[in-house]
DNA sequence: GTGATTGCAAATCTTTTGCACTAAA
DNA sequence: TTTAGTGCAAAAGATTTGCAATCAC
């Protein structure tokens, strides 16, 4: 129940410097409403397409793409052959359950790197990916 | 200057249940003599081609996923759209230079994870992936 | 021989692209 | 109006599959 909503939404893409389309509020609802949330292109697209939301997959594909790009999103990598795209852009690990294909946060507190490389030469961490996997 | 390279890697086929093929031998060669290494289908097939084995491209990936399968390679699961092969198949962690997009092993005594989970209910922790991505 | 392995070409699947059309500012 | 965004259909890549030919045992 949150205040106006729909005008958040609006903002936020502003503040990205996102045109606010149909196409690109309705998926922020789909994607930031209700929790964080893990999809593939083809899985939104479904969603969308569930709840009569009218997008082509290409514009799926680019929303996705764009989002990630201003940091609304960030891309997990798994490594299947789909892409994965997490709308929790927070520092943190993923638990990955191979036999259901389940993909789950890991509370921040459970934190499991304990240490950070670091480069000269003007190289930068730019993120560690960390992904147990899970099986049984 | 290992003494016959040619008849271990052989009884290391048969040993994992795999007819010691043409093609495997020769793959084989080319992915664990000279250190560890870090493939595709693709660069190995490429590798073959040069080094004048004659083997197809389905060939590579069926033996690619052979080998993974008994355990004489690892996936490595970095987010792009092709699939890396790891000749190093113990707990090891990797670091990806975004840039030149080159994937190399982390010297086990610089391990970066410090817990591991654990679970109930016969969840097993299958492994860990770890990939730092540096950039710049 | 016979069952595993190979190679080719076609198929599949995900993602990207080109470009005319539409909508936001 | 002007530029960003959309949608379609086609293209591009990586990987897989089906099946006949070949090879290891």
């Amino acid at each position: 129940m949150k205040a106006r909503p729909y005008s958040s939404i609006i903002s936020r893409l502003r503040k990205s410097g996102l045109r606010p389309t149909r196409q690109r509020i309705g998926l922020s609802e789909l994607l930031f409403e209700g929790g964080n949330k893990h999809v593939t292109a083809e899985g939104l697209f479904s969603q969308a397409t569930e709840r009569s939301l009218k997008v082509s997959l290409a514009t799926v594909y680019n929303t996705l793409h764009d989002f990630t790009r201003v940091g609304l999103l960030r891309e997990v990598g798994i490594d299947s052959s789909v892409r994965y795209f997490d709308t929790n852009v927070t520092e943190h690990q993923h638990l990955y359950f191979e036999d259901s294909d389940k993909l789950l946060d890991i509370d921040p507190d459970e934190n499991i790197i304990c240490k950070r490389p670091s480069f000269s030469g003007g190289k930068v961490v730019r993120r560690i990916d960390v992904v147990v996997r899970v099986a049984g």
